[in-house]
DNA sequence: CGACAAATGAACCAGTTAGTACATTCCGTC
DNA sequence: GACGGAATGTACTAACTGGTTCATTTGTCG
C-alpha cells in the first residue's frame, strides 16, 4: 500500500498521543517508545518534527496551554452583573479543570520540574495575562457599583480562584483516600462547587 | 578500617536522602544508583531494608506524613477563642507548607501515581483524621458562640484551608514564570498569607 | 570462645530507553 | 518527466537502571 505525506496530521497525532503520555506518567515517567506505539507513524517522525523527548514535551505544554486560554476567552463577563459573573468565571473554571485532568496533571508535571520547560517557552509565558484582565475589569465594575469591596488585587483573586478549584482535581486521589471514598461522588463535588463559589465572592463582596 | 554495624542509623540515612530524592524528582525520575550515591551505605542496603524502589517509595511517603502530623499536633487551638484559633491554623498550615516544599512535592508526586502507593499503607490512612477533628472542635465552639455561621462541613473548610496553602507552594513555579517574577517575594508572600487567611475567616464568619 | 544470624560490600546482569544511521518514498516545481 | 528536498520506515546502539549473586564481616548469645 502506498504512503501518503501528511506533516500536520502526523505531527497532531503525535501531540494527540504524546499529550496523554506526558500527562499519565509524567515527563520522565513518559515513553517515547510507548508514544509512538500509539501513533500511526513511527518512533523517527517523533524526532525529525521534535528533536527530543524535552521538544516533544515543550510542544504539548504549549498546546495544552493554548487550548485552555482559547477555551477560557470565550466568556463573555461583560454582560452580567459583577457578582454573577465572578460567580460564572469561578463555577466556569471548577468546571473546566474538572473535565480537563490531562491540562491539571501537566501542569502538576511542570511544577514538579520547577518551571524548567515553562521557561524556555516564549509563547507561553504572556498567556495568562488576559485572565487577570478579565478579572480586573469585573472587580472594578462591582467596586464601582458598591457591590465590592476596595483595595483587593484581581491577581490575588484570580490565585485564589486557581488554588481552589486545581487544588480540587490534581490532590483527589490522596485527599479521598484519606477522608472517604465518596469525595468525588456527583453530590460531594456538585457542593464543592458550591462551597468554592460562595468563598470567593464573600471573600470580594463588600 | 573496621566496619560498625547500625541498622537503624542506616535505615534513616537512607530514608533522609531517599525523601531528597524522590521529593526532588518524583517516583519515576527518582534514581536508586543517586541515592545510594549520596549515603554512605551501598546500593545492597536499600534492598536489603526495603525491597524495591517502590517499597523505599511508600517508606518515604508514610515517614513525610507521620512527621508531618506529629508537628501539626504540637498545635493548641482549644485555649484560642474561636476565630484567633482559625487565623492560627490557616497561618501554620501556611507556613508549615512553605518550609516544607518536599513534603508538598512527595504529596504531588503521589497524586501524579493516581494515590496507588498510599492506598497501600495501612499507617497513613488514619493519619489526617485528627485535622478533622480540630476544626470540628473549633467550629463547634465558634456556632456555640454566634461568631460562625452554622451548617458548614469540617472538612469542607479544611479542603478550602489545603487548597489555599498547598497550591502556594505546589505550584509557585508556574504561577511566578506566568505572573511575575516577585510572587514570591518576602512582600509576596506575606501578602497572600494574609489574604488566604481572611478568605477562609470571611468564609465561615456569620 | 564458637557458632550463627544479621548486616554489609563489590561486582555483575538483563532489560529498557532515548536517540541515530541509513535507506527509501513522496510530491511540488521547473 | 526529471529533479531535489521534505517526509517516512527499519533496524540498530550505547548508555542507563532496577535488581541480584556471591562472598564477607559484625555482633550476640549460649
Amino acid at each position: 500500500m502506498p504512503r501518503t505525506n501528511d506533516p500536520a496530521r502526523t505531527m497532531a497525532g503525535i501531540l494527540e498521543v504524546a499529550t496523554a503520555e506526558f500527562a499519565g506518567k509524567g515527563l520522565s515517567g513518559a515513553r517515547i517508545d510507548q508514544i509512538a506505539a500509539a501513533t500511526r507513524t513511527s518512533k523517527r517522525m517523533i524526532y525529525y518534527y521534535f528533536g527530543s523527548k524535552e521538544g516533544l514535551y515543550v510542544a504539548v505544554l504549549e498546546e495544552s496551554y493554548r487550548r485552555m486560554r482559547s477555551i477560557e476567552a470565550q466568556l463573555q463577563l461583560e454582560d452580567l452583573a459583577p457578582e454573577a459573573a465572578l460567580r460564572r468565571l469561578v463555577e466556569f473554571t471548577f468546571d473546566h479543570h474538572r473535565n480537563n485532568p490531562d491540562y491539571i496533571r501537566l501542569v502538576m508535571t511542570e511544577n514538579m520540574e520547577r518551571g524548567a520547560y515553562l521557561a524556555q517557552s516564549k509563547t507561553i509565558q504572556d498567556l495568562n495575562v488576559p485572565a487577570i484582565e478579565a478579572i480586573r475589569k469585573l472587580y472594578d465594575r462591582g467596586v464601582a457599583d458598591g457591590v465590592f469591596r476596595p483595595g483587593l488585587a484581581p491577581i490575588d483573586i484570580h490565585a485564589s480562584i486557581s488554588a481552589l478549584t486545581f487544588f480540587n482535581v490534581s490532590n483527589q486521589h490522596t485527599f479521598s483516600l484519606i477522608f472517604g471514598v465518596d469525595a468525588q461522588s456527583h453530590e460531594a463535588v456538585a457542593a464543592r462547587r458550591q462551597s468554592v463559589t460562595e468563598m470567593i465572592v464573600r471573600f470580594v463582596r463588600s
